[in-house]
DNA sequence: CTGATTAAGTAACATTTGTGAAGTGCCGTT
DNA sequence: AACGGCACTTCACAAATGTTACTTAATCAG
């Protein structure tokens, strides 16, 4: 469990001993059943999750009331509501299992502790928090400038093993488009 | 100018004496013609900047070679390839001036001392960047959710005075469509 | 096993959005 | 004043996407 993670972080930053410790003190492993909501819409987000197995989504709704999925990890990695966990304001999303699921928390107090202590895990907290910021930023960019057909095929280049474990319902709505027109586009392109 | 910049941050938080000296020292004013570009694509952003005066704009290219504006202040404000900016790694986007532009600006190595100097405007910065990641979350929900013409809606009741002062062409690849898409949805819209 | 529920696919049609060609008005240059 | 360039608009048509209704397949509770 722990390695999975430890071994992440250290893909950005080196880690020593203390740095070690301080992730297997901190982190702490939980296992949620498929379809279970671990952070609410309008509740302060209490931990971040590092996601060892399973797929995990953040959804809110539209203003007919439709689910909207804005953020599907594909493990391993991190994933909250950022802005809302560092400021520990009211959520805009649920955090939803899409599967069963082996993560690894942390609390807002914990972490901001051990990146006090180590500036290694403070390095890495640092490009943690960036990442999802590029990563909003390239959703907009592809919305913004593709077709719905390039989206899709863009994301099943990038993202396979999320498609294969996840609703097509769900990733429809992450690309912006009707469940329907989904189907329509994956038809079209089996067809060749 | 600077009493501009003060403003905005005492909106946020308390400054003291030495902290409004140190925006005083390192904040340095600049004036830049309409259609300036002042950080390019492929280099790294050299400053974070607070439009005290004027629209300016991030924009780069989609795969056909048309310009695609992806942020688009209005004044007070600040703009940056944040991320970029941060990281100091080469910008995906050009920062240009749609008009003449009174800005405040101030380098990555300058900003890191004033924020290390002053708790006051390390919390600050800290905001502004997760201010520019909101700004992308609800761009690219927008973008997921609604409609070209309910877009455009919502722009117009936001941004008033950018769409009083920014070029069409702009707004529209900001919005995801086509110019001529955003004519006739003006079209329709001033219809009724 | 049966019936109910849900996700996904299909088809026909409606609506929205993109595209190409052409026109208007504005602004600056000469 | 005449000219060219540019931003924006307009129109007709094409393409993409949404919508409604129906079908299929898988899953689950009884």
């Amino acid at each position: 469990m722990i390695q999975n993670l430890l071994n992440t972080i250290e893909s950005c930053v080196a880690l020593n001993k203390e740095d070690i410790a301080l992730c297997e003190a901190y982190f702490e492993p939980v296992l949620y059943p498929k379809n279970r909501i671990i952070e609410e819409e309008g509740q302060i987000p209490r931990y971040l999750y590092f996601v060892v197995s399973g797929f995990i989504r953040l959804f809110s709704y539209d203003k007919d009331g439709n689910e909207v999925t804005s953020h599907i990890n594909c493990p391993p990695g991190f994933i909250t509501s950022y802005r809302h966990f560092s400021d520990q304001v009211p959520a805009g999303e649920n955090l939803e299992c899409i599967s069963e699921c082996h993560l690894l928390r942390i609390s807002k107090k914990d972490l901001d502790y051990i990146i006090n202590e180590s500036p290694a895990l403070k390095d890495f907290s640092i490009w943690v928090f960036q990442q999802s910021m590029s990563y909003n930023e390239n959703r907009a960019k592809a919305l913004a400038t593709l077709t719905a057909e390039d989206r899709y095929l863009h994301f099943m280049k990038s993202h396979p093993d999320v498609l294969h474990n996840v609703p097509l319902q769900y990733i429809a709505s992450f690309l912006g488009m009707n469940p329907k027109s989904l189907s329509r586009i994956r038809k079209k392109i089996t067809g060749r």
